[in-house]
DNA sequence: TTCTATCCATAGAATATCTATGGTTATGCG
DNA sequence: CGCATAACCATAGATATTCTATGGATAGAA
């Protein structure tokens, strides 16, 4: 039945952490950046988003802090471990590898 | 805990489909492509293959047939319908879309 | 005759995401 | 002032997809 998610599965922890790697984030900017940064393709739903963020915090490859936000709100922010920057290439390298194999499986000649 | 699966979950049926457009294969010949094309990258296990081409054929994609093989083996062929191959259209161009996507969010500027 | 490759198929576990909820607070608008 | 909305956090349960583990059958090679 086609896809139903809003997003390719396995990906998410990769994003999520490609995205923290640029600066840190509060959970709601961390959806907020991939999905403007995908123009709208990519939505990261909350209920996939705080149980992602908790498993990122178990693993190390995040730490968590309440700060405020510019408009005056308390919200956790999350910054990138040295972990999970080893983390983040690794799985780079996964998902490179894995696109480029279906690529050569897709582009195989006959039909488009 | 980086990737566990032999392939990249939500892509199966495009591959298994993509597979067939090329011509009618049974099972285990569906399985055997993939692997070759994609240089031992992608692996569909048996305990995902059939369950997924019991799937297509429920969903009118695909048509079998009993036949024998050039090894003189009883096997299930598989057939691409015509509504299989529309399906394959929509599938591959959802693909294309979240793979593009989710490379403008990993060639964001800053870190690799 | 034993092993390996070729073939089919299902049950149950594990994983990942979504839907549906529920709650708090700042700010703009009528 | 009251209300709607956007900005935030989080969990429970449903759903979907793949994997692991089994089980079985046969052809051909060693």
């Amino acid at each position: 039945m086609a896809d139903k998610t809003d997003l390719l599965p396995g990906t998410l922890d990769m994003l999520i952490l490609k995205t923290l790697a640029r600066a840190p984030l509060h959970g709601y900017g961390v959806a907020l950046s991939i999905k403007r940064l995908s123009d709208d393709v990519l939505t990261v739903e909350e209920g996939s988003l705080y149980p992602a963020l908790q498993r990122l915090l178990l693993q190390g490859w995040v730490k968590a802090e309440w700060k405020m936000t510019e408009t005056k709100r308390r919200a956790r922010f999350y910054t990138l471990t040295a972990a999970g920057r080893r983390q983040l290439g690794i799985e780079l390298s996964q998902y490179e590898q894995m696109i480029a194999a279906i690529g050569r499986v897709l582009s195989d000649p006959k039909e488009a």
